[in-house]
DNA sequence: GAATTCCTTTGACATAGGTCAAATAGTGAG
DNA sequence: CTCACTATTTGACCTATGTCAAAGGAATTC
């Protein structure tokens, strides 16, 4: 998913207007397991999926990672809270295969924000959506047995959950990897 | 809380932006325990509360209410996602007690964003502090015991959890009445 | 392609928190 | 003040899921 692409599809860009912002992305390519913001760092950069997958982690007090979300194909990615606010980060934040992003500081987005106003109505849309979702897990979560998190696993995130291990999908639902690997067999 | 002071320690508008805005919102009092969106309809109004508070909540599949955020003095309170994207409602808006509200329409509301590039900077970031809170809601619900949670209640809505019926607070936090009521005890 | 490391499955057992039912305490209407 | 209703507490019992430990499988590395 091209990062022009997505962003016509959220709000009417013109062509010069679309061709200034995306000229404010920096493409990168990262391997498989890179490490792009840890825990206590001020994540400076939103990433823009273009290709490949993500996902954000803490850890908890015995020292196991906690899957906190995945970032797909054409999607945003970074420590929210830490970007958006600039304060220490309760994540890291790795890429799960090889990936193509389109990187921006928060310098720079902040004045793609003041400059465009429909650039805002981008982020605040985006960010809608990302609250959304939130929602839609915490439900999930909150009030399901393991095995109908499990599906809901499946259709928030196809793609995602046949590719990465099963220890970060099971730490995602709040469950143990024992128990995932029993609902997959049953 | 004031909705001129709220809205100015957000964005700094100017007297006259502020005026104008405040002028789109429609002052009124409603009384505790009334409906203001059902399950199923399309919620037309965002609300900021100057006085009193409320709380969304859905109905389960055994038609057992379940609490899905509690809405204090000085903040917006909506079905966030029916509201944004016009979908009917998956939750019951209700007020908790006698309450102030500021009422806006979503016609209104977007007319203000169209208008004024800071009220959609406002926006984006009522939108992001709440999605950083339900970030920390979803990590406290994922993996703590209820007693944790309890404690993330009382951090996070210190003057909700002591006004409200413990049912109401029990399935917010993802746990029953009876459990809730023994963590008070001991 | 053997060695090493990581990932997944399986089994036995433990427990936090759920369910159901009943008793008790609060609260508001008349 | 009393009745009716609603909210909370308590007890006995149950179950889904966690914990711990060990054995298989896959996948990278040299």
């Amino acid at each position: 998913m091209d990062i022009t692409d997505f962003l016509s599809t959220i709000v009417p860009f013109t062509d010069d207007e679309l061709n200034d912002i995306v000229s404010h992305f920096k493409k990168e390519t990262v391997l498989k397991n890179q490490t792009l913001v840890r825990q206590g760092e001020i994540c400076k950069t939103l990433y823009f999926i273009e290709k490949g997958m993500g996902r954000s982690y803490y850890l908890n007090e015995n020292g196991k990672e906690i899957t906190q979300w995945f970032f797909g194909v054409g999607k945003f990615m970074s420590s929210v809270d830490s970007f958006f606010q600039q304060t220490p980060s309760l994540y890291y934040l790795e890429v799960l295969e090889d990936a193509t992003l389109y990187c921006i500081s928060k310098e720079d987005l902040d004045q793609l924000f003041a400059k465009y106003h429909k650039m805002e109505t981008m982020g605040r849309l985006v960010t809608t959506e990302m609250l959304t979702k939130m929602v839609n897990k915490l439900n999930a979560i909150q009030f399901q047995t393991a095995r109908e998190r499990y599906d809901y696993m499946l259709a928030e995130f196809p793609d995602i959950a046949y590719q990465v291990p099963l220890g970060h999908i099971a730490s995602y639902l709040g469950m143990t990897q024992e128990t995932l690997s029993r609902i997959r067999k049953g």
